[in-house]
DNA sequence: CTGATAACATTCAGAAGTGAATGTTTCTAG
DNA sequence: CTAGAAACATTCACTTCTGAATGTTATCAG
């Protein structure tokens, strides 16, 4: 009941960080959450037994029980825990594509780089929200935080009305794509997919073109 | 052992079918499938377990034991199944995308009637291939099929040099497009959704456009 | 240096799920 | 009308997973 307090209070009084300890800590938490997406990756999340992942991360499975209550604490925390080690992709991917011009090429990269197999990962647990609130709640607070770290790129690429007008909009539909084809790679070979990605590369790519006909520039109104 | 031949044997010399018996064998693996989907659907995948998918049937366990041998059978025939009651639907967005003028509400329509909720199940299902052979091996066999037939439907609409190089490649794209946005329904409000759509509209009616303008034409070479 | 606490480890009991084995009923061919 | 096979039902044995309970070790404040 008063855990949480209790430890608020002690943080209080020793300040923010204690290092030795702590860092032992957030180490085993960090393998077992490596561990976890890995696991969830190689093997499915449905397969991936909390001893196992335990397992995989080296640690006991006493210790993966001290750090996740349960097994769907586990799961949440993964959730952030992939989306948080994205941000530094996508941020990139972001920057490449409005101020690289626009050859098919650039697809095709944006396809390998921004779209890992570790979205697979992702995309089992997306599908646990339905059934899960918790995980849904974590998921919706996780990609808010992305959403504003992208807005704030876009920002510095485009002058603001045209941001959440147009650019934001296009960015996410160009995403929903890319998901479907990564979705896709599931039951599909790489030629095929490749394919996919030609044939939508003439419109993705004049619209993109169009979008960066707009960078700097300003609307009133 | 031989049971395949024996019964193959058997079914050769009665004929292709013995109504009354086949047909109470058919309606009851009917009835466990609907239910399987309906059991995916509603309570995940993963929470389904065939204890819960024969009660939902109205079947005993025992039932379900003696049409799938296992619980990776059930799901191979749950993938046909939806495939299968799937493509009326297909076929209908299909000549609706060609010969419907391309105003933005045919993509509302198309996302709210071709990718029905249905699909969550499917999705799991196809992340489930990723990590079981056999379930890939039937979901290959299975969109062959559907392949087939969509590409009839193209070759009735279109001439056939076109069908293969340019139209069935735009529409992979334009489904693994609506694809991505399902997906993404889970985590995202209705709201949100219809902006992306209309984000995408522009670009994906124009090409829509220009793909119906070479309905009947022909290209030589 | 010492008590307190966080971090980690082990054991345990209960729940659930799967498929094999073994009945029982219903139908049909001959 | 009867043998036999297919359809359906029940029971059982086995494994696996999970989280609670409880024990041990390492670190740090005073």
């Amino acid at each position: 009941m008063t855990d949480g307090r209790d430890r608020d209070r002690r943080v209080r009084r020793l300040g923010v960080r204690h290092p030795p300890l702590q860092a032992r800590s957030e180490e085993t938490r960090d393998r077992l959450l490596e561990a976890a997406l890995a696991c969830f990756l190689e093997e499915g999340v449905a397969a991936s037994s909390t001893a196992r992942i335990a397992e995989r991360a080296g640690v006991t499975r006493g210790a993966y029980l001290h750090h996740f209550g349960s097994r769907e604490d586990l799961i949440a925390a993964a959730i952030g825990h992939l989306m948080a080690g994205t941000m530094g992709s996508i941020e990139a991917t972001i920057r490449r594509l409005f101020t690289e011009p626009p050859a098919p090429e650039l697809l095709l990269h944006v396809w390998r780089d921004a779209y890992p197999d570790a979205y697979f990962a992702g995309y089992e647990m997306m599908l646990l929200c339905r059934h899960a609130p918790r995980l849904r709640r974590a998921w919706k607070q996780q990609s808010d935080a992305l959403a504003r770290r992208r807005r704030r790129v876009l920002l510095e690429l485009f002058p603001e009305p045209l941001v959440d007008g147009r650019v934001n909009p296009f960015l996410e539909g160009f995403a929903d794509f890319f998901r479907g084809i990564k979705l896709m790679e599931v039951v599909r070979t790489e030629a095929e997919t490749r394919a996919v990605i030609a044939a939508m590369s003439p419109v993705l790519l004049e619209e993109l073109r169009a979008l960066q006909s707009l960078r700097g520039a300003t609307v009133d109104a």
